[in-house]
DNA sequence: TATCATACTGTACGGCACACACTATTGTCA
DNA sequence: TGACAATAGTGTGTGCCGTACAGTATGATA
């Protein structure tokens, strides 16, 4: 019993925590275009489960904002929609990159540091 | 113009970022009481500005979750409630460590693997 | 004693972004 | 033909943070 609400609020912290990761997540694949399909797919292999459902309005938002281009491949079996980082999607995700990197290196400071006493 | 519009979004990103470490960076300093005011000092002086508006609810929320204990100490000038990590608020907190671990071995995969083409 | 700054805790609300649960279409293979 | 995989999309709910605001107590200052 109290063992199941600890996993719950484990798992609810978890889902926080890769929250804010997924946007950088999908930019890291998207020097190569790629469709929404086999994103899902590709970080999976990787290691990152995201829903369908997740990704697609994800995907659209970056568009928006000019991440990301985007073109229709209608000559396959089956219509798909490419996206590609842009220009500037490019330059975002390589800051985005560097504050990552400073968030870890701060993140595991706190946590080395209330190990060493 | 266009800067402006870059740097929105990647203030944007970059809170997106912080979202989800708030909560372990604050539980990885109570093993020792605090009461809200130091925390949001302490955790400044780290490199980690917290609003005292977002702090003030996380740790009650916590509290609420049982993953903090709290107690009110009206001896000194002015009352100030302490938190400090519960029996399962410490099992959480090196739980959830190991998860961080694993989130950012991963996406320093993906970085770098893309990196490495 | 009136007032002002500062330490300290608290609440209300808005917005964003994800998860989840759908719908819809097309191709494929039994 | 019927079922299942591939592919894209939408709508809704919920949680959480930030911003802004309110409130209290203390000490300093004049």
């Amino acid at each position: 019993m109290n063992e199941n609400k600890e996993t719950q609020i484990l798992e609810s912290l978890d889902l926080e925590l890769r929250r804010g990761t997924i946007v950088l997540s999908v930019l890291s694949q998207l020097k190569q275009p790629q469709y929404g399909y086999s994103l899902v797919v590709l970080l999976e292999d990787k290691g990152f489960k995201i829903d369908p459902g997740t990704l697609y309005p994800l995907l659209r938002r970056l568009e928006k904002q000019e991440l990301l281009n985007s073109h229709w491949d209608t000559e396959g079996t089956k219509p798909r929609k490419y996206y590609v980082l842009s220009d500037m999607g490019n330059s975002i995700y390589s800051k985005l990159t560097e504050q990552w990197l400073d968030v870890v290196k701060k993140i595991n400071y706190l946590i080395r540091s209330e190990k060493d006493e």
